[in-house]
RNA sequence: GCGCCAAUAGCUCAGUUGGAUAGAGCAACGGAUUUCUAAUCCGUAGGUCAGGGGUUCGAAUCCCUUUUGGCGUGCCA
């Protein structure tokens, strides 16, 4: 890597001229081209240390630094800023390296195989999947991808509430519409039912396997039937969404399986060992507030029944269990209340807090024709997943979910999405992709292959154009880097984006293929397929597809 | 009330451990096609980085404060 290089280099100077240093500089790539390849602010920060102006420090730096080849011009900038030009040959021997290495290209051993327990998603399984779940899944689903490029062993996970309240509500609904296909009349369908049209579905399909049979069981086994049947197929229709999506978990955990395993049960005898627990108005009560949360919460409910704090406690304890170094937990803006109390019971148990880490992914408003679509759960009224892949494809919608900071609320523009131009951004970088491969047909039409290319000809990429397309593909490493530790893989579209319009530009400016110039038009082959190189990577690390036609 | 998140161009948003003249895209306006895909490119215009104070060589970025918006603060999940 480039920068780490001149970083070193830097060091050894320091070292040389016998200075006080600290190490907390840093090379950058400035924003301004003028400015060079890279620049440090090395003079800056050590002047004091060593009672010097920094521009007279920086000067030190530039005698020594002229007599190395590596570099093709050093310059004193501004209040002290020191400006490196690198030899276009570095470049170039770059550049291999991108062809070189392909889909490993930028891949790197900084996560030290820390080992991540990712969860994302982990929506009810009381319906269709919602685009808050589209979020955190295209989110989930890029992040774990782009840690693993960059040496984090990643595990995914989808946490189930197949269990409790929400799920006996649903085994009750669904009651409901199956007794309407017998001919029941429901004057009032409860209101915190779930009215999704989703469960007249159900119902029928339960019709059609069970007739009227399940009116002559008892009660609780109809309700188990009901609840099993549900459960099942709605868990199924998740599932098949988000393979669509094209995101994958390593498991699913269930919360009944947890239960079966008696796992709340331990959790709750290991809060009372540890004197968390006491009772009061017939309730448990765990002590949260002497762990940092605002107030106690309640454990087990005055009926007997646990809250949802319970099972979500016992789960977590599952992933310390699992001796995972990070846990990850991304979760809906509406969630933050939660994570304060599930803190306070990992704090209690003596469990290393730390470990557990929170991405909030704010919300989203759809925007069609200009407006915010009203979505209302209780209604059933809501855009789905699958309406959503329909809508806008998996590509487009996977990108627009990812392109935003997590922190940050994100209208999704559906006209937008659906464009086929370079308004829409997917279509922008997938059409750079596609637009490569042309050249390459092209090529091999004009029968120009790059078999017989000597790399020594890369020398004739010497425009800035190409120069400055190759240090921004040098950048992949340290934006995926960066996009890992700081979980934002927004990092990365942006990136693609930026890469993909410097392509468009030089595609626009310089012609490629020149039938007359052989080993320019090797060389400049040579750089499209660095550039179809990552601009591919970026989009299999999304989970956009490469078309090679558009 | 308390807590979390946010506020950057007309709109949607970037802005890396604090760096040089705050950037894209869209929308607006003006241009480019005998060409490997014009699904593209070039140019113009657009800013009190919500307001105020502080920290320092340097602040959109860090600290304090005010304002505005979203959410949370259930024996719902």
């Amino acid at each position: 890597m480039i920068k780490s290089k001149i970083f070193d280099d830097l060091i050894e100077v320091l070292e040389e001229l016998d200075l006080e240093y600290t190490e907390n500089f840093s090379v950058e790539i400035p924003n301004n081209v003028e400015h060079g390849d890279f620049s440090s602010n090395v003079a800056l920060l050590n002047a004091k240390l060593n009672k010097m102006a920094p521009r007279d420090l920086a000067e030190k730096f530039v005698e020594i630094f002229a007599k190395k080849r590596y570099y093709k011009k050093v310059e004193i900038a501004g209040p002290g800023f020191i400006n490196f030009k690198l030899a276009n040959s570095v470049f170039h021997k770059n550049l291999i390296d991108i062809v070189e290495k392909k889909k490993k290209f930028a891949a790197s051993k900084h996560g030290k195989k820390q080992r991540i327990l990712l969860e994302f998603i982990s929506a009810n399984p009381t319906g269709p999947l919602n685009v808050v779940s589209a979020r955190a899944g295209a989110f989930g689903d890029t992040l774990a991808s782009i840690m693993r490029h960059v040496g984090y062993d990643v595990f995914t996970e989808f946490y189930v509430n197949d269990a409790g309240n929400q799920v006996d509500i649903l085994a009750e609904s669904l009651e409901l519409r199956y007794r309407e296909l017998h001919g029941e009349r429901i004057d009032e369908f409860p209101p915190e039912a779930y009215h999704g049209e989703y469960l007249k579905d159900l119902a029928s399909q339960l019709n059609s396997a069970e007739g009227s049979k399940l009116f002559h069981c008892t009660e609780n086994d109809r309700m188990e039937k009901m609840r099993n049947f549900a459960l099942k197929k709605i868990q199924a229709m998740q599932y098949e969404s988000l393979e669509r999506f094209g995101v994958h978990f390593n498991n699913w955990m269930s919360e009944r399986k947890l239960r079966k395993d008696g796992i709340l049960e331990e959790a709750l005898s290991y809060l009372a060992e540890a004197g968390c627990t006491y009772e009061k108005d017939e309730a448990i009560w765990f002590n949260s507030s002497q762990f940092g949360d605002i107030k106690d919460r309640v454990l087990i409910k005055a009926d007997g029944n646990p809250t949802y704090l319970v099972p979500d406690i016992a789960y977590h304890i599952t992933k310390y269990n699992r001796a995972y170094d990070v846990l990850i937990d991304v979760l809906g803006p509406d969630h933050h209340g939660h994570i304060s109390k599930l803190r306070a019971a990992m704090k209690a148990l003596e469990l290393d807090a730390s470990k557990l880490e929170v991405v909030y992914l704010q919300h989203i408003n759809l925007i069609q024709n200009g407006e915010v679509v009203k979505m209302s759960k209780r209604a059933g009224r809501i855009v789905t997943l699958n309406d959503l892949i329909d809508e806008v494809g998996k590509d487009a919608a996977r990108y627009f979910f990812i392109d935003r900071k997590p922190s940050a609320h994100l209208d999704f523009d559906m006209e937008l999405a659906k464009k086929q131009s370079s308004e829409n951004p997917v279509f922008y970088c997938q059409y750079a992709y596609a637009r490569i491969n042309s050249i390459m047909k092209k090529a091999k039409k004009a029968k120009i292959s790059l078999k017989d290319f000597d790399t020594k000809n890369l020398r004739k990429l010497n425009k800035d154009e190409e120069l400055r397309l190759i240090k921004k593909m040098l950048e992949l490493k340290s934006i995926l880097i960066g996009a890992a530790e700081h979980r934002e893989p927004h990092r990365l579209s942006g990136y693609l984006h930026e890469l993909a319009g410097m392509f468009h530009k030089y595609y626009a400016k310089y012609h490629i293929i020149d039938e007359k110039r052989i080993e320019m038009t090797q060389a400049r082959l040579y750089l499209c397929s660095a550039v179809k190189n990552v601009i591919g990577l970026a989009l299999d690390l999304m989970g956009i597809s490469t078309p090679q036609k558009m």
